[in-house]
DNA sequence: GGTAGACCTGGACGC
DNA sequence: GCGTCCAGGTCTACC
């Protein structure tokens, strides 16, 4: 299920139970409305509760948020019919998985993932979570449900605040000038969503966002339905290394050249692969 | 273009 | 409990 498809789940103000059988999430809607958001599975798609009544604008922005969070628009058809030839890629085929859980704007997924870089998960779960309790904005009915704040709130903190008191440490002026500069137009990653720039330009504007570099930048087009790069990072040194290369040290080329013939799908291959026999 | 060192934190380890 | 070392990507300065 696409809750799984990363660790996104566990990072605030993302919230499941221990089955996954739900997903909440506290989203801030352009109106400034902070809703609790429940999504559940149904025969048709999915249900989404929330804790008010929604003004007709209010329920499309809702609905266009879920829609993208689940990837619900992506057809993975050619990939499947190419996994099922993979035996360590044919149960994703047969259950239809290959969607990435997504945050509801771009913005909140650059911060995440420049909190993932340079860290231990740990550290990602907590440098996000103070964000969110911090700076976001609480649920009215629930002052302990926040959403993840908006770039013009993390632009109003001072860098000292972000690195002492949200402990981002070295990375707090990276967030802070992304957030500085989302606030102030001079940057409109929402419209990145949908643009139809090839992978290669879109690479070039992620990597010139500070803080992002090879790794972030492979992440954030998978997010962005690119999947024609391979986020490397140590981990996936050793597992390619183990699963090809008998454990010897290698670099990411050699971790391009063992999905290189998934083209357009590689990225995704290599997220999708089944890693329990390796090593 | 390639490389070395710094950045910051948490965890493991030894004392 | 304290100090030291190391892992984790990216940036910057330097060659």
């Amino acid at each position: 299920m696409v809750i799984r498809s990363h660790g996104w789940h566990q990072l605030a103000p993302f919230r499941c139970d221990d089955s996954f059988t739900w997903l909440a999430n506290t989203v801030r809607l352009s109106t400034g409305r902070i809703l609790d958001v429940v999504i559940q599975p149904a025969a048709e798609g999915v249900t989404v509760q929330v804790n008010h009544e929604l003004l007709a604008e209010e329920q499309a922005e809702l609905h266009a948020a879920v829609k993208w969070m689940l990837g619900l628009e992506m057809d993975f058809s050619s990939f499947y019919a190419l996994a099922r030839q993979e035996p360590k890629l044919q149960r994703l085929a047969e259950s239809a998985r290959g969607r990435i859980l997504r945050s509801p704007t771009l913005f909140e997924d650059v911060v995440k993932t420049i909190l993932t870089t340079n860290t231990i998960w740990s550290g990602t779960i907590r440098m996000n979570r103070a964000l969110v309790e911090l700076y976001g904005s609480a649920v009215d009915s629930d002052p302990t449900r926040r959403a993840f704040p908006a770039p013009e709130q993390i632009a109003g903190v001072d860098v000292d605040q972000l690195r002492k008191e949200a402990r981002l440490g070295y990375r707090a002026p990276y967030v802070l000038e992304l957030a500085q500069a989302v606030a102030d137009g001079r940057l409109d990653l929402e419209a990145l969503k949908d643009s139809e720039l090839p992978s290669p330009e879109l690479r070039k504007r992620l990597l010139g966002i500070k803080g992002v570099g090879n790794y972030a930048a492979a992440n954030l087009l998978m997010i962005l339905g690119h999947y024609d790069a391979i986020p490397v990072d140590s981990w996936a040194l050793k597992m390619v290394s183990q699963e090809w290369y008998n454990g010897a040290p290698i670099g990411p080329p050699e971790v391009e050249a063992a999905f290189e013939h998934w083209g357009v799908w590689k990225g995704l291959a290599y997220w999708m692969w089944d890693w329990s026999t390796s090593g």
